[in-house]
DNA sequence: CGAGCATCCTCAG
DNA sequence: CTGAGGATGCTCG
């Protein structure tokens, strides 16, 4: 799946392994890994991966939010525009893919569209986009994700 | 342009 | 309850 991609960093999270993979100092890809975990580690001494992982931890540990770390996103401006949405989406809580196309003036399907390229999980949270009718579709899989029931339960959300 | 989407709503059985 | 089907906006080839 990421043959070609080197991480610069994993998070090893309670659900499974995350890769970090900056741009200079900005994030600009932070995703689920499969089995193989790339031999650097999460002792990276680069500050720039450790301020991501400090990041991570508090969401992990403290159950809250943490402030983004300087990120880089690669998409359509229709893209940003629901990437910044869903970053307003506090702690906690959820919005289905209908409110936000309300919101943002557009279809549901579009936004469940976006929120499948989201390049970065967790500090963008894509997870608290549900479907009016059940939990939606996590990852490229439009099946329920235990992935993402997970994060939903973490927030207090059942 | 046409097809494919992490959807939503309605209607028939 | 289930399933079919149309509407929907955006992206990619």
């Amino acid at each position: 799946m990421y043959d070609t991609i080197v991480f610069d960093g994993v998070y090893k999270s309670p659900v499974g392994w995350l890769g970090i993979k900056l741009q200079g100092n900005d994030l600009i890809k932070l995703d689920w890994l499969e089995k193989n975990t790339p031999s650097k580690g999460v002792l990276s001494r680069n500050p720039a991966v450790k301020k991501i992982i400090a990041s991570l931890d508090i969401y992990f540990n403290k159950a809250t939010h943490p402030v983004i770390p300087p990120v880089s996103l690669a998409g359509t401006r229709f893209q940003q525009r629901v990437w910044r949405a869903l970053q307003n989406i506090p702690f906690g809580t959820v919005k289905t893919y209908g409110e936000l196309a309300a919101e943002l003036k557009t279809s549901s399907r579009a936004i469940g569209q976006a929120c499948r390229t989201n390049p970065i999980s967790i500090l963008i949270p894509c997870h608290r986009v549900v479907a009016a009718n059940g939990i939606g579709g996590y990852v490229g899989d439009a099946r329920p994700s235990q992935i993402k029931q997970w994060l939903l339960h973490h927030e207090g959300i059942h």
